[in-house]
DNA sequence: GACCCGTGGGA
DNA sequence: TTCCCAAGGGT
């Protein structure tokens, strides 16, 4: 069944193929490490219309791994900014550096695993796709997909990857995992599979049960308190006051507008301009927006004309947007 | 294993 | 509007 099974899926990847800046076609030459590398890491729990564009400019700023090893620390996070879970940028740097000082990838998955930023999954990932190893790499959309063909309720790592390997070719395996992969974002989907569309159809034991999407079980959702906290916007001659976040934590390294210490409650007396709700993984927060006479702690000034620039994360980037057009209001 | 860590888009 | 969830990793 799995050899099969696999024949299918390669077919129905030739017939479908989508090029991508970091994909190689079936029957071309391998991507060089560089980009399979950046382009995983971009990918994690990040959509491919967001990477995209990003991964265009990363690669045109910093063509080489010993380019990237040789970027300052905050040019990387600044072009980071916006894309999220920042700590995949300050991995990125440190395994760039570590790279580029032992000459190049390893081409094991078993020593790309040592690597900051990368896990089980983007160690096989790259292997496969970069250096041809048969790694069974393992994501939310080969452990879904193969989870229905098996019709796998739970589905833990350490039974899906043994039954990834069976199918895995010696030849080329990375295309048998992208393929798996763009199976799961387009016909496998987690919420109403088209599976009339799909090739694997006949070989599926949840299509033969008739209801696929129960088949993993959904995971558990988990309740996302409110938070709230002040961002002070202090401009002085055309330019407004950031501050560097601590390396570590929530939207760690990254530039910033000052900020109080976060509270469950709203503040009370603030006479505030504004409030961006903004949206985080495990909170959700207001930042209540005030502006502000007096610096608060290290930091630079910033020409407001030139806020782009500043590489602020989302959340700031919003609360900058929400000020200038108050301001904006005022003049008019 | 639990928790921390962003953001944007689709249904 | 609300909810889901996306090529996960670190601690």
């Amino acid at each position: 069944m799995t050899a099969n099974t696999a024949a299918l899926l390669i077919q129905h990847y030739v017939d479908n193929f989508r090029r991508l800046p970091w994909r190689a076609a079936p029957g071309e030459p391998a991507p060089e490490p560089y980009r399979v590398w950046l382009s995983e890491v971009m990918l994690q729990q990040t959509t491919v219309a967001t990477v995209r564009p990003r991964f265009e400019r990363f690669v045109e700023r910093w063509p080489t791994i010993e380019a990237l090893a040789a970027a300052r620390h905050e040019d990387v996070l600044s072009e980071w900014a916006g894309l999220g879970y920042y700590a995949r940028a300050r991995n990125l740097i440190a395994c760039a550096r570590a790279v580029a000082e032992r000459g190049g990838f390893p081409s094991t998955s078993v020593e790309l695993r040592q690597l900051p930023g990368i896990g089980a999954y983007t160690a096989a990932a790259i292997a496969a796709i970069a250096f041809g190893e048969r790694a069974p790499a393992v994501d939310t959309n080969v452990q879904r997909v193969i989870a229905r063909l098996h019709r796998l309720r739970h589905a833990p790592r350490e039974i899906i990857e043994p039954l990834l390997l069976d199918m895995l070719p010696a030849a080329r395996p990375g295309d048998l995992i992208q393929a798996m992969m763009d199976l799961g974002a387009t016909i496998c989907r987690p919420r109403s599979p088209s599976c009339q569309e799909c090739p694997l159809r006949s070989e599926c034991a949840a299509f033969a049960s008739g209801a696929p999407a129960q088949f993993p079980a959904p995971k558990v959702k988990r309740v996302r308190p409110h938070r709230h906290a002040a961002a002070y916007w202090t401009e002085w001659n055309g330019q407004v006051w950031l501050v560097r976040r601590p390396a570590k934590g929530l939207l760690g390294g990254m530039a910033a507008l000052p900020t109080s210490e976060m509270t469950e409650t709203p503040p009370r007396n603030l006479n505030s301009i504004g409030v961006v709700r903004h949206v985080f993984t495990h909170f959700s927060l207001d930042l209540h927006i005030i502006v502000a006479s007096e610096t608060v702690g290290d930091g630079w000034w910033q020409p407001v004309a030139g806020i782009d620039e500043a590489g602020l994360p989302t959340l700031f980037r919003r609360a900058a947007e929400l000020v200038m057009s108050a301001s904006e209001r005022r003049a008019a």
